[in-house]
DNA sequence: GTCTATAGTGCGATAGAC
DNA sequence: GTCTATCGCACTATAGAC
């Protein structure tokens, strides 16, 4: 899989992850958040799995590689949550729906989400990246009755307001219920007026 | 400038930074932005600015001595804020300057502050660093009536609310002006009932 | 304040055995 | 699917000349 496949979506994937793949991208995950992208080396992901890089190399063929799996592994989740909203039948129930879903995976995998999604690497790859993109106007079209360009506005605050507060330090020290029950206070209070 | 004085908030520097310095720590969190902090180099610092890495590494003497001074220097833009809106009367006025002032900052300096004050390397920093959390409590005291623990949870909603949309794909497009606007409206209304 | 030159380490990536 | 071994390169950092 090569740049250009990135940007223009194409999925030339070989079906469902492997089990060994799966744990390359949960280690490297995990190694992401804590380092960031660009301060994970492919020696660490190993280290964590106890395997040496060849083996890392066996699953992946290049870093970029992993990168995407686990920067779409995450949009997965977000994904299922976009999906289930939009089952619903009317939209109020869909809004409250991605908001419970959203914060409670935002708390559930805090500081893993967050960090991931924001990392400029990530950021770099999504930009042209047309699932990512298709997801985000999806999200835009729930949250936001406007059409215009500002609506997006909304979304790009409520995303960033879940997965950035979840992972600041300030609330650290917060067991998940209270921080789950806060963000769903505030959240709810940011989209009470009409969007 | 070891670890040991990051962690008590000791601050042997040498008085302001010199014109050189200046210049490093520009081009550092240029590049931090775009890359993350373990994502750039001193190679790719020193090559941006068009010296060598020896000159660099004359400015400061490690990496970790460039980073943070890149943080604190972002940190003082926000202090300065914070400072404007203490030496406000009232506390609805105090809220109003601080809101402003941040929404100011973080549009301005759109993708750079943003990056730089959620990438896990510099968020490791500050997690022990005691000029960042007596600058975040004082925040917390502006934002929030409570006195809880819950009492975090808005304030570091709002800072990664404004710091993270500026950044987000989806406004990618937008102008200044209307990004500013829109984060206003919105940021008043997260903190228009009593917090 | 900047340079050249260099040391030592770790990086991403590959080849080939088991 | 994992290993050992290796390549070439970039990295952080230092020493000493200008």
């Amino acid at each position: 899989m090569d740049r250009a496949d990135v940007a223009t979506g194409r999925q030339p994937r070989s079906g469902p992850p492997t089990a060994a793949q799966a744990r390359v991208v949960a280690a490297a995950l995990d190694l992401f958040a804590r380092h960031g992208v660009g301060g994970t080396s492919l020696g660490m992901i190993a280290r964590s799995l106890g395997v040496t890089k060849a083996a890392v190399f066996h699953q992946y063929k290049t870093k970029d590689d992993i990168i995407l799996a686990a920067a779409e592994a995450e949009l997965g989740h977000l994904e299922a949550v976009v999906d289930a909203a939009d089952a619903e039948p009317t939209r109020d129930r869909a809004r409250a729906v991605l908001i419970t879903g959203i914060v409670d995976l935002a708390v559930e995998r805090r500081g893993t989400v967050s960090v991931i999604l924001s990392d400029p690497v990530i950021v770099g790859f999504f930009v042209d990246h047309q699932q990512f993109r298709r997801l985000m106007h999806r999200l835009s079209r729930l949250l936001s009755d406007d059409t215009g360009p500002e609506a997006h506005v909304p979304t790009a605050m409520f995303f960033a307001a879940i997965s950035g507060a979840v992972m600041h330090p300030l609330v650290a020290d917060l067991d998940d219920e209270t921080l789950r029950s806060q963000l769903l206070l505030l959240t709810r209070r940011l989209f009470a007026a009409p969007g």
